[in-house]
DNA sequence: ACGGATTATTGATATAGATCAATAATCCAT
DNA sequence: ATGGATTATTGATCTATATCAATAATCCGT
């Protein structure tokens, strides 16, 4: 991990956009309160149960925040992708209640509490481009708790392949996520074997293609049935599907 | 459902103590954008699907958030109590992703987006506010994902009845809510069937009293033993657990 | 207080997905 | 390229929890 001077540009407490309405010491006021760091793939921005002293926006790459059990079972909470707030759920707790890992290559700008209270105070810009921010982050995890609390294992994993798509690249080229079968089991509250049975019968029906690394939709119009609800319209109920839970 | 003037009181956006800094033009700004609300035991204030106009400030009562599958399994997604903000997940989409229902007699303010985002804008006392209550909100539904993926059933009614304690009341005497079993099921990612099972089993080992209507707990260290991460410290490691998934 | 309706409990059985196990594919360092 | 390590696939079996079913308890309107 590497830390350097700061250009500020394109996350949520940086974006150009955002100085506009800002004096020059407003803006050197906040960079100055912004430590940008580098990671590399695996590296965890803060452990589960670490004191919280900083919390992390994204610019670049993906991280998984994931949850342990004692005895180790692994739960991915969320992918955080650039744009997103690491963290802000320790705004009042003193601890981290999960892990940031990197899955890629990883630019984050980290700051304190303190720091981006008064910030927050003094730039109303920001602290809606926060609220923004949050409440999305709060759709994506109440979507997880809709996969989890009630589909199927084929339900679960078309839900997964289908909300890839807005994580960007071309819809009908290869999703731009990597992660493992068991990454994806944890996830999904499943285990690996039933993940790769799952994809290996959508691949043999045509619904995807998938190898190690990469999954590529074939036949979007069937995952959405076996999903059950649209990813995009998140719970609009739209059709009948026969499934017992 | 009725309407009625707005005495500005204790909720997120119209507590008194955020007037301090404020002048009687904002004040008298800020109320005319709310609009109070009374809502009586199972009535919707929206449902899932349904063009997203306002969203609502929780200022009394309890609610539950659910979402359905098209063949009826329903999810609760989040019990939201006084000083929670609902809906804040449409602040870009156009329809809500969930329906929110008083278990409780409610009140609630509504208010535009637009108007929500005027008032952030001209109020960073309100914007951090209203940032506090969504990092809540998402922890929340953090700790719901750890429940739903990684607990087997005695772990999750466990940490049900636990969860419930922040909910105020007299930690020992009767838990401050009233769900029926199916409801805690459709929270759990049950059955009706198992947490009744459940519930009698740790009824009968003394864990806790319950009959239909209330829960009380009796025995908080075995709880937490059997939840295995402590509710409160959410997530941080403590001891180990037998328990195979 | 009564009776129908709702909700909870309890029991018997079925099953989706976990677990255990072996093999196959792919990655990566030398 | 080669070989050991990791990750994915596939098969056989097991089990936690769902499903089906029958009471039992409690609620609520008259």
């Amino acid at each position: 991990m590497a830390t350097c001077s700061c250009e500020v540009k394109a996350c949520v407490l940086c974006e150009d956009r955002l100085y506009a309405g800002l004096s020059k010491e407003q803006i050197c006021q906040l960079r100055e309160h912004l430590i940008r760091e580098l990671y590399e793939p695996r590296e965890a921005l803060f452990r589960e149960g670490d004191p919280a002293t900083y919390l992390f926006a994204l610019r670049h790459g993906q991280l998984k925040l994931t949850s342990s059990m004692p005895d180790g079972r692994q739960q991915i909470l969320r992918i955080a992708v650039a744009g997103q707030l690491l963290g802000i759920e320790t705004f009042k707790g003193p601890r981290y209640p999960f892990t940031a890992e990197a899955l890629t290559d990883v630019v984050a700008c980290k700051i304190s509490h303190d720091d981006l209270r008064n910030i927050i105070e003094s730039n109303p810009a920001i602290s809606l481009r926060v609220i923004e921010t949050l409440s999305h982050e709060l759709d994506q995890a109440e979507s997880l708790i809709r996969d989890l609390g009630l589909k199927t294992a084929p339900e679960k994993v078309s839900s997964f392949v289908l909300s890839l798509v807005p994580l960007g690249g071309d819809p009908n080229g290869d999703l731009p996520l990597r992660l493992s079968r068991r990454e994806i089991a944890e996830m999904l509250g499943l285990t690996e074997e039933t993940v790769s049975r799952v994809m290996a019968d959508f691949a043999r029906k045509k619904l995807i293609g998938s190898g190690r690394g990469f999954i590529r939709i074939l036949d979007r119009k069937r995952l959405e049935e076996i999903n059950g609800i649209d990813v995009n319209t998140a719970g609009h109920p739209r059709r009948a599907v026969s499934a017992k839970r």
